[in-house]
DNA sequence: TCAAAAGTGTTGCGCATACACCCATGG
DNA sequence: CCATGGGTGTATGCGCAACACTTTTGA
């Protein structure tokens, strides 16, 4: 049987965009390097491809590890493969983005990591190509918010429309029109608005809603023909 | 000075979606396998990741070894690892496709390899996970050219309306009005209209049109804002 | 003269956008 | 009673989709 045998092998990692809304903006995590080279620069989280895995739960192990989370809504990106992109030794990189709920994540073990919450206007110079990661996650993460409806995963169960469309804002950068906004969501039907208020934000209260899984299904199934943003 | 050491190297290869279009549907270039296992089954055409190259360059060099083309529209797609999809060793593999011009090809070079064109509804199975890295380019292409004039690659230099909706028609797999068409792609603003006209097709000749690159680019920093398809 | 494909404009409707006022309540 | 954010409806215009007839000419 014909073996792949004089073919060179090579490390393969994945990284992980990590993506976070502390209902104002979106947030990254990023993690400070502990080992050489490039020690104490911030970094994306990854880590390598091991034997018995696909990349995607590579990545889900990646993300537990920093936050303690499972389940974790994520997408694949863009793999990156220049010979010289990891100095040390040639890696090619699955880089994957993430979504959390910023509240829910193990604040310990994210410490121990030197992991640090960054507005992505403001994010450090990160190493090696790890900011063309970023910049690639979010397009892929703005076409897919401008197709279907997600993001969910980045706000608590529990949320007003108002940190919806503040979620959407972050996301497209663009200023949105509240009732217009309203509207489509609506027409999406796939929340159901509860009978609680979220007093925290104003005298009068505002409605919670939550996201409902069954009607999105339905609605998934007849394909969401709605346009959330005003372009791709 | 860390190294990776103690971690797994796998192989890492690329594997090519061909894309040709006969005028009437889209088709794919399949090689047949002359070695174990799956010897003789359909496959796409692949290599592996060389040492010195980007994935990018090796889906180049992979093309170039089937077609004799150089400068091939290339599209990374997805990468595809689970651990038992290559039953021979596992490896990790980053999937393109790429667009030609059918009459292009080195017949020569293909027909060395085994190749063959097939419509994509009739395409034979393939080995491994090649059918899945066909779905997904499909849908990758899809998404493309309903955002970005793209396809031209598919056509000869020069074309007429009708073979391009026809090839539209064929990537969308949906049928399109003739009149609306022309509409669009004339808003688009990138086409040259040639005083040539093809006679072959019927007794009255239909125009020829040439795409024209510096027509495209000045359009595309205006951003496309014109939907060629009814919904992603 | 007829068959076969090419070329061309108009209308109506649906959807997205723009826009402003009242409500409820805690302080 | 007032300040703050929450919640809601309508009118307009544009862009997309639907639609049919005339032209050309080779056979």
């Amino acid at each position: 049987m014909t073996q792949y045998q004089d073919q060179t092998h090579l490390l393969v990692a994945v990284d992980c965009i990590i993506f976070g809304f502390d209902n104002e903006e979106l947030k990254l995590l990023l993690i400070k390097r502990d080992f050489e080279p490039e020690r104490d620069k911030w970094s994306l989280m990854g880590g390598f491809l091991r034997p018995q895995e696909t990349a995607d739960e590579a990545a889900k192990r990646v993300l537990h590890r920093l936050t303690g989370l499972q389940d974790v809504y994520l997408d694949q990106v863009h793999t990156f493969s220049a010979p010289g992109r990891d100095p040390v030794e040639r890696t090619v990189s699955i880089a994957y983005y993430a979504l959390i709920n910023i509240e829910d994540h193990n604040e310990e073990l994210s410490e121990q990591h030197g992991a640090k919450w960054f507005s992505l206007k403001e994010a450090p110079k990160l190493i090696f190509d790890h900011e063309q990661m970023v910049t690639a996650a979010i397009q892929k993460l703005r076409y897919k918010t401008s197709v279907q409806p997600i993001g969910f995963e980045l706000l608590p169960e529990k949320f007003t429309m108002r940190q919806l469309q503040k979620l959407y804002e972050a996301i497209l950068d663009e200023e949105l029109d509240k009732r217009n906004f309203v509207k489509k969501i609506n027409q999406l039907d796939i929340l159901t608005k509860l009978d609680e208020k979220d007093m925290t934000s104003s005298k009068k209260g505002s409605y919670l809603f939550q996201f409902d899984q069954s009607k999105y299904e339905k609605q998934a199934s007849k394909g969401f023909s709605l346009k959330l943003a005003n372009q791709l």
